[in-house]
DNA sequence: ACCTCTATGTATAAACC
DNA sequence: TGGTTTATACATAGAGG
């Protein structure tokens, strides 16, 4: 476009290089919001100038929306991936990993038979009844994971809680037995080092279970 | 461009605007791709279609690290943002979006107009977008929560450590002290617990990642 | 639904200010 | 550096297969 074709490659001149980034710019942006609005889809774009300057253009009230909606995109064909090619590890040393192969296959077959247009009705309802499915199954799995998880930590810190008083009475009672002999450094070690702590996991349990 | 001249406003005959979209969106990553290589910046673009699907156009290897750079970017704008107003609490780190007041009023609303059988399929269809982003980001907010809950705990764990060494090495001490007077109950207590506890958590955490 | 064709509207390179 | 002009290349709407 303009008097001259166009070479695809970097423009070398700084200045021209400039001016054209100024124009396309503008451009893009500008057929961005087109195509947002004619086609009623979601679009972000953002380009970073060489000098580290951001210029961004979004159809949703924020940028962050979209990005949102990419990063959870992005993980969860990431998670569908990774549960697909054989259980990568991360099991390791785990709480028994309820992981039954169903729902893989059945992701399996959805994303080879990716030809979702062609399907009618009946069947796009039942698959969607079998995404959903899927989808309910993998949450409740990793909120079970987690909650493991917390489970395990709260349990050995009990342990390290007791371990710890025990210990402590024992030097008080070997401070007591010698206390007429002489007196040590005995600074206390007594506060709690967060005295809700106990309080907080049991609360953050709960909180999440009310969650979904 | 073509034979009509074309309003800027959403094309409603399905057909027509699916076949825009598809030339749109073609025209548009070729230019953001002429862009970057011309004027050699950094582009990202991404479209969402209305039926979920990710359309992508990225001149980094990874549209993920122009994600990465443009998160850096807003964080450091919200931290400029914030040493300049009062420090309005974004909480730290968090992406402000998920801040508004929008998803609880919107559940109230739907709450209260149970009577669903009586809209038609425009309004359904929003209403099903809008509990869609609801679900997104009370999904993404759990899984945050939990990962704070997690990091707190092992911090926690991780003081508790500290402190029942210390108080062990504090009994060593005294123990060496007077050890020629007499002996107490010097079992053990030497063994740690769980000799794998401390990468139990680590561990957890990562699978817990690459779990969404 | 997808390709081709083509008339026409747009974007923009280069030139000038 | 930034706006205006102009010639030209490009993108694409609409039609037809």
């Amino acid at each position: 476009m303009g008097r001259g074709k166009v070479q695809m490659k970097r423009i070398e001149d700084k200045t021209s290089r400039q001016v054209t980034f100024s124009k396309r710019k503008g451009g893009l942006m500008k057929k961005a919001r087109e195509l947002a609005v004619l086609c009623d889809v979601e679009v972000a774009l953002m380009i970073f100038s060489d000098r580290g300057r951001l210029y961004e253009f979004s159809s949703a009230e924020s940028i962050g929306k979209i990005l949102e909606r990419y990063r959870i995109h992005v993980e969860e064909e990431i998670a569908v991936r990774q549960s697909a090619e054989k259980g990568k590890r991360y099991d390791a040393g785990f709480p028994a990993q309820l992981m039954d192969t169903g729902p893989q296959q059945m992701i399996q077959r959805y994303l080879e038979e990716q030809n979702i247009e062609e399907k009618n009705m009946i069947e796009l309802t039942q698959l969607e009844k079998e995404l959903d499915m899927i989808l309910r199954q993998t949450r409740f799995k990793k909120t079970q994971l987690m909650m493991e998880g917390l489970k395990a930590l709260q349990e050995e810190q009990q342990n390290l809680r007791r371990e710890k008083t025990q210990v402590e009475e024992e030097m008080a009672a070997m401070r007591s037995d010698q206390n007429a002999n002489d007196h040590h450094q005995s600074h206390a070690l007594e506060q709690e080092s967060n005295p809700h702590a106990n309080d907080y996991t049991p609360q953050l349990q709960e909180a999440m279970l009310h969650l979904f």
